[in-house]
DNA sequence: TGAGAGTATGTCGGATATGACATATACTCC
DNA sequence: GGAGTATATGTCATATCCGACATACTCTCA
């Protein structure tokens, strides 16, 4: 792992070396989350900007709080697909999303 | 629609004022087949620069190769998560995936 | 303290995506 | 023309994801 990626993750409250390995996670899985987490937070994020609740963003998306709530945490049963969707709802360029990912 | 916009879609063919909007697309509708296109190209380009049949691809990732005929056709069958997973295991960072949604 | 607003978590039936298979089409080489 | 290889298309059963609901947790304010 790259010094700057681990003080990164350090930084961030990850025990290096814990979480990841522990888990057995290859390089495309780990990147895979990260990339979720990355559109989570996004989305957490431009709601809060809105200054929108849950249920109000679920309206929108024709979806509901709970569902909501699990995207923004990141939840296992949440797709990639479902963020990027809500993502564009809330407005967010295919340019703003390509740089959020990465 | 902005004129860079229309100039670059013509460019590739497209029939501005015919396909989207005969399909009455919402501008996140196309900005969401727009970036399942732009991933299913970076498959197929990736896969060929690395000389792989389909069949080879598909026993790389433990698909088929009917769904990577469908993944590299953008196929609405295919969800972007896929797409995503498939070119994670192709070896693309989550940087490159960035770019090439945008 | 407790009521109300917002968020998190668990579960479920129905909806959608998946790998697999069969088969079709396209192309090359003989 | 036909055999061989690569890709495309249609269908299906199962797996996974989805919205919805119930309910739990966490604040804030009075």
């Amino acid at each position: 792992m790259k010094q700057s990626k681990r003080a990164k993750l350090e930084t961030k409250g990850w025990k290096v070396g814990s979480a990841y390995e522990f888990l057995d996670l290859t390089a495309e899985e780990a990147a895979y989350v990260e990339m979720k987490i990355a559109l989570s937070e996004k989305l957490k994020q431009r709601r809060q900007t809105k200054r929108m609740t849950q249920a109000e963003l679920a309206r929108l998306l024709r979806s509901s709080q709970s569902r909501v709530a699990k995207m923004e945490a990141g939840d296992p049963s949440v797709s990639i697909d479902l963020l990027v969707k809500s993502l564009l709802a809330l407005g967010l360029s295919k340019k703003e999303l390509g740089r959020s990912i990465s």
